[in-house]
DNA sequence: ATATTTTGTTATCAAATGATAAGTAAAGGG
DNA sequence: CCCTTTACTTATCATTTGATAACAAAATAT
């Protein structure tokens, strides 16, 4: 087994993954938000309610720029925050109504996309596919922190 | 078969590829080129020599700002131009001498993290990813333009 | 031969992002 | 009770990136 043969197989198919989430994704967002505020909608979406300090660690914006970016979507009504009872500094944040309404269109066309993508793969290949995502997930793309 | 459930896995794995991506790459990039610069870079070492038209294309750049950044790359000495003889309007580029070397480090410590990530891995196991790998570009992560 | 298309350049300009300094208010530790 | 740390805000500035217009030169089409 060549480690470094697996290597530019890892490095080609992770250049494929990131051009196919592109597509995917391309032109969904909203033109009267930002592609950094795209993002960070996207991970209030799946990880609500979240704190400013989770956004700005795990989408590596500083805490000011973070801050920031949260104000501009709540002033857009996408976002909303409230408090926290037992730590008063903390503020969390979910999605506003609109902002649910928006994300969850975007997920919906995000996902017909998919759908159009494997849409000749057979009943046997889709399990086969999800047996592959989740071992390589597992052993390859796992969180190593 | 859940198709919906499957699009939940998919969104997951693509974001932990984007995730470990950042991780492996993450301080790979010298301070003094720009984010994207690097990526130019990256492009021109897998596929050199390459013409500003394709730059342009496949990075998803402006032809005036492909330009712009090749002219600040090459002042920087890190890639050179040349002329095709056949067609005198286009330029092939390349990496310099200089830019040849700070990829070729770049990539070996980026490969050096992947080694220690598949550290524990077996041998049957590796090639259970190398054909999950394979599998999952030409089922899924292929290139549908 | 002339018109059009392709390939690239230069020059601006505006918007998005990143970085830093200074401040507030609450929580927690000694 | 004071001191330090945590969580966040506001303000400001520099850099990066994106967008557009106007141009030139070579190739191709009519």
């Amino acid at each position: 087994m060549d480690k470094e043969a697996l290597f530019q197989k890892f490095v080609a198919f992770t250049t494929a993954v990131h051009e196919v989430t592109y597509e995917l994704t391309k032109d969904i967002k909203p033109d009267d938000i930002t592609p950094v505020q795209y993002s960070i909608l996207e991970y209030i979406a799946v990880s609500q309610p979240v704190t400013l300090s989770q956004i700005s660690d795990c989408k590596d914006i500083s805490m000011p720029n973070t801050s920031r970016e949260i104000k501009k979507l709540t002033e857009k009504n996408l976002c909303e925050k409230f408090n926290v009872a037992e730590d008063r500094r903390k503020q969390l944040i979910r999605l506003s109504k609109a902002g649910q309404t928006m994300m969850n269109g975007a997920f919906q066309r995000i996902g017909g996309r998919f759908a159009e993508r494997i849409k000749d793969v057979s009943i046997e290949q889709l399990e086969d596919i999800e047996r592959a995502l989740d071992m390589l997930q597992s052993k390859v793309f796992y969180d190593g922190k």
